[in-house]
DNA sequence: TGGTAAACGAGACGGTACGTCACGTCTTAGA
DNA sequence: TCTAAGACGTGACGTACCGTCTCGTTTACCA
């Protein structure tokens, strides 16, 4: 019979946490996400591996925290985009800063893990879209609506779509390796998707 | 001293190829793609673990191997799209089918698997554009070259572009099953895309 | 800096320690003396693990205890032999109770434990000898005199070994489970001590 | 499902098997047996620890095996006792010997390590009368007959019972460190036993 | 057509990591 | 202050697979 008593959050070695979501960054960057072991994680936290198995159900969900943590950090809780009233320019600096992070050495390794992980792992998905790209994708709805009001978008452009035409081509090309991500190609994405949209 | 002579093609036992790439299809949609080892294709196959070892490198390879024998199976040589004329209408044929075929159980597990395994394997994303999606992807430019000439799309347009456009939103969605792919979406893409890149 | 005060034994509570006690007892012949961890032992007693440390060394000096308890228990502390001036009868009356004792599965596991620990562990061999087998051991050396006294047995045979010659045969074979335990082998074991130390 | 199929014999790396006893044998020597691990053994004897689950059911089953290689060596297969025609010198001299080996450090862990498991296993139990003890105890039987036929012993001895009158004291002085173990013990065990199956 | 070298099935091997259990220490709350 | 509760770092458990390495046993070429 399994231990299925629940641990009590509030007795939560904070310290260890912490520890553990930075070792499974590190790893990540350092070695690959394939050759990442739980066991490899608790050395370099200085844990236990049950510190990690009593808190996290997968080692998914490890990575997906880790990431989590990493975003909080990066981002405050204020997701909010520029609105300098032309959506052409705002719309490309943020695609730009993307294509800019994709490149950073620090973040391809975490990102590709968490992209591997979430396309096996519905319940994985469902946190990503709820915790990760739901606030994103709101930011940015909020700000393609004030474009809609300044007559910059068609009134009736289902925005959910917008952002995957603006988006999933770019990282696409990232996570297949199937073209060079350039500022040019952010910018020809910012066009074609707002010539698609265009009232 | 391993032993570092290379096996010799020929006298490669085709009934053992075809068992190793059935069984690896089968524990990928039975089990799910994590859980699939190389010690249960063997046996599945009925075959030895060395003569795995001594046809493809990793694990990966055989995955993507045993998707590339199935895409054979289903295209035939004949990779051509349909051209009425109507270059909407075709891509809207195209679009459906595809969304049907990733609603097709026997496709889905072993797609998500090879997605997976592409995200960390450059080598095997770089066969992946080769051997599964460069031979697709110029049969849709060929069409799409075709309705250029009809001035249904903008001479100048960057068919890469419009392939990514066109497509990845509708991978994505289901990559990361955040949301539902109907023929209605399918639809949708292609008007979207033929409005941004009309002439 | 670990605690290294001595626990004050006037603050022990004598429920949690009865309940400790027991509850060894319990698992021991439940599950077998293998099986038996301090973590079942808290649990089963409704006892925190310290409360085990804090007051034992080790496992088997719980093991230890629970059954010095168990034989306080039965002994009482008069722990004389019968002398009815027939030292045969007497011993064989011993003997064969001692044999009962074995065959009773109550006895069996913790019995076992008890010399299974005892083996390895010179401390706790200390302790049996002075706390459990000594007063018993004692207690027939007294009844032995008596039959020295009584011409019964040679005035200067050494008791220690006489004890030895008839016991020590009645353990092993039950330790090692070397033969039948019965009635008549305990009076074979008298009758042949009671020969070799004739006078 | 636990894999249930048996490994074949035949291909068992002999080099394997016996790294694996004489490191269980070093092992027990150096830390004693309670703090003796699969895990310690595998690694002393550059082993994979699959390799001792696929051929020994249990760490017990280890030592017993490494303990009975250690005999095996030690006797070759000519377990005759000497027999001058004097049973008395005979056994003295064989006693002797037995108290010798229990004193010497090499032989004292891995023998009290094979009796505390012993106890609580009794299908090891059975094997060590098998396969270490039986024949043993024939050879000196073997001797006792000749004893009875020279007059030396009463007729109708039970053998076994005087073995067991014998060796058990020695054994159980020995495991329960309750006294000495001399040249001296070892002859009044001798006279001792001889008085009581005197013809 | 019979000999021989390869590829084959089988599976044992030295390893790594798994996920679980229990250890003995520690911290917290409550009586 | 002792206690029940239980989280912690540690480390062994027994299992699953890894990739390599023999073992015989088919196969298929070639002499």
């Amino acid at each position: 019979m399994p231990d299925t008593r629940k641990p009590n959050p509030a007795r939560r070695n904070e310290r260890s946490r912490q520890a553990i979501l930075a070792a499974a960054r590190e790893l990540i960057s350092e070695m690959g996400y394939a050759r990442v072991s739980i066991e490899a994680i608790a050395a370099r936290a200085g844990v236990g591996k049950q510190t990690i198995y009593r808190w996290w159900p997968s080692q998914g969900a490890v990575i997906f925290d880790s990431f989590l943590d990493l975003s909080r950090d990066a981002e405050g809780q204020g997701v909010a985009l520029p609105d300098t009233g032309d959506i052409e320019a705002d719309l490309k600096l943020v695609m730009r800063a993307t294509v800019a992070e994709f490149a950073d050495p620090r973040f391809e390794a975490p990102i590709r893990a968490l992209n591997a992980e979430i396309i096996n792992d519905p319940e994985l998905a469902a946190q990503y879209r709820e915790k990760l790209a739901g606030p994103v994708d709101d930011a940015k709805k909020t700000r393609l609506r004030s474009a809609q009001q300044a007559g910059q978008l068609a009134a009736d452009a289902d925005l959910d779509l917008v952002l995957e035409v603006l988006y999933a081509p770019l990282y696409q090309r990232w996570l297949h390796r199937s073209g060079p991500l350039t500022a040019e190609y952010a910018d020809a994405l910012v066009e074609v998707t707002l010539k698609a949209f265009r009232p």
